[in-house]
DNA sequence: GTGGTGATATATCGGTTCGATATATCCAGA
DNA sequence: TCTGGATATATCGAACCGATATATCACCAC
């Protein structure tokens, strides 16, 4: 789930993996910290997939290898792994970011936002709209549910519910706000004074 | 992370694998379904551990074994398998959800939340009174995150911060509700008229 | 300089979880 | 009777998390 923002963040400078934890977790806010254990096999499956390449590494200063023994498994330590965007790479951050099919979940839709600018206006409005039905048909369901079992379940429960139905309302209603604020940019450039 | 509320579940009423995933799912909300790959190795290893234990299932129909194969490898299919909470069960309940000290995030509280009443009043205070700092922090770090990004990031990365900031608000002031409910019941009951 | 401390940096491990899928049974109704 | 859909258990591989190991560097005290 990383590649995409790694991509978007790599295509705007040259990390290591130390810095682009750093950056994600500045653009993603306190609740959502990138683990160690998620981001560098995340590299690996970039790299392997030629999306992004390593560029020149400072040789490590010991263990320079003689003509008999192959190269030493690599051990950890500090020394600067820099990747870079390949073409290819780009053209898969394009790709990722643009699909309006699947990641409607609070996760995907995030990623996503936050690289709302490299989008197009109109695919900018498709993905808010798709993200506002999702939450709409949670919505319902939160409804249904409290309808179906409210004589069941105890205050606390029932407060729950409602906590997390006012906070899907919530959702929505800045959703609409950028919607809005995406409207008003596209008929304020593309369309002026509505004619 | 789901034993606690399949113990707690179970602590009512003796249930099977698919009804225990429908109360979950009522009882967490739309957001939140539980996934049969976390569902199954929990009920396993609390099977294993003691906490639970299986009830005479119905004996498969087909299959009934001669003496000289061994048991055949279960295959799946539709045979209930009820499981009942044990009395050590009980006591790993409890003390899965009185323990104030880890599980802070969200998504342990709303699952101790769900088995609030069985709990004293001051520890549910101080459970609250946690996931109150805990909330607290992360808006600090939200802010300096903010302080320190402001000109770096676009509109839209700011919009998730500050929808973020917002939402964690929202969750504040929903515990302080919970927290003075708590307090009304505490001195209405035990100190009534406020003396 | 030399030693210690804390931030920087990469890497891996075991356990857990997810999403999809397979298998099997029951039941309602065409 | 046949068939589709709900019920029910189970597993697989990939991904993810949290913790930990390893190593280097910058800095300051002494």
């Amino acid at each position: 789930m990383l590649e995409l923002p790694v991509l978007g963040l790599l295509k705007e400078k040259s990390m290591h993996g130390y810095e682009l934890r750093k950056q994600l977790g500045a653009m993603l806010g306190p609740f959502w910290q990138v683990s160690w254990g998620s981001l560098y096999p995340a590299l690996r499956r970039l790299t392997k997939s030629g999306a992004i390449e390593k560029l020149a590494e400072p040789t490590p200063p010991r263990a320079r290898r003689t003509r008999t023994n192959a190269a030493p498994p690599r051990s950890p330590g500090r020394r600067k792994t820099v990747y870079r965007i390949t073409p290819e790479g780009e053209q898969l951050f394009t790709s990722l970011l643009e699909e309006t099919a699947a990641a409607v979940d609070a996760d995907h839709f995030t990623l996503k936002l936050a690289f709302f600018r490299y989008l197009q206006p109109e695919t900018r409005l498709a993905l808010l709209e798709r993200r506002r039905a999702y939450l709409q048909e949670k919505l319902a369901q939160f409804k249904a549910n409290i309808r179906d079992y409210r004589e069941r379940i105890d205050s606390y429960t029932l407060s729950l519910q409602n906590h997390g139905m006012a906070a899907t309302e919530n959702d929505i209603a800045w959703i609409d706000e950028l919607i809005r604020e995406e409207r008003s940019l596209e008929t304020g450039s593309a369309n002026p004074s509505g004619i």
